[in-house]
DNA sequence: TAGATGTTGGGAATTAGTGGGGAATGGTGT
DNA sequence: ACACCATTCCCCACTAATTCCCAACATCTA
């Protein structure tokens, strides 16, 4: 289970720090992949394998499946850090995500979340406004 | 399974690295094929053993199948890469995808794609606004 | 304060991308 | 049959980017 916040600052080579918190969990390596937000998202293989099963459920005989197969796979990467626990995060992923110089990792729960500092305080304002609200949503049903 | 985005340049001699990460799993070759979009479906010789399988599950007897096996089949290649890791694309398929200077390609998970790279971009925009909507659909059952 | 852990920087070695040479191969036309 | 051309396949070489590894410094804990 991932949680909690970190600050990292990327270095000139574009290399950023796992969070030694999580670096166990992720032993195997990491799957990176564009979020539904302005970040990155990471899994952990098996998470990202339960994933990636959910969707092929369908046929690519679908233009839509094949879409959403060609949209994910492209976009991802699969990454192992390195002796002193720290990925250098792909130029295409980093232009995603808008990340500068300062970047944020979260946990959430099942994967991570990799944002650029300002866009992250953006969202986070902005989050948890929210968050109780929809927990409240929920347990009405 | 395959993952990511690479851009390369078509040398003057028509030939395309395969990125490194993806040797070797395709070891014992690739097996080339004009994709439902423009672009150009490549396959591990057991991928498609088992697209091919699963097609013939149905008799020849209908004409539907014997056009669908005539198509599949007379314009796919089998190719293996050189002692560099470069594959020579042949010319029907480059003319097919449209395929110019500059050519990207992506994992999709148990195949590769092969695109011109202008018509990639366009397709990625498309494709990526919509993957996450898709998988939020699909998560409601 | 000593030891362990975490963060940051940078050099060295390796890998990757690109370009090209030159020998075999196979077809074309004279 | 022969010369000619284009294509394929096997090399080698240069440069840039990436990865790996070592080192220094900061921080935290006992």
């Amino acid at each position: 289970m991932f949680l909690g916040e970190y600050d990292y600052k990327l270095d000139e080579k574009g290399r950023v720090p796992v969070p030694p918190k999580f670096r166990a969990e992720l032993r195997d390596g990491v799957i990176l992949v564009p979020g539904p937000e302005k970040c990155i998202f990471a899994y952990t293989p098996s998470e990202w394998k339960k994933l990636s099963e959910s969707l092929n459920t369908g046929t690519l005989a679908s233009n839509k499946m094949r879409k959403l197969n060609r949209a994910l796979f492209s976009t991802a990467f699969r990454l192992d850090f390195d002796g002193q626990g720290r990925i250098a995060l792909p130029v295409p992923l980093r232009q995603y995500a808008g990340i500068g110089e300062d970047v944020v990792i979260t946990g959430a729960n099942t994967y991570l979340e990799i944002w650029d500092k300002t866009l992250w305080e953006e969202e986070k304002t902005n989050s948890l406004a929210q968050a109780w609200q929809i927990i409240e949503t929920l347990e009405k049903h």
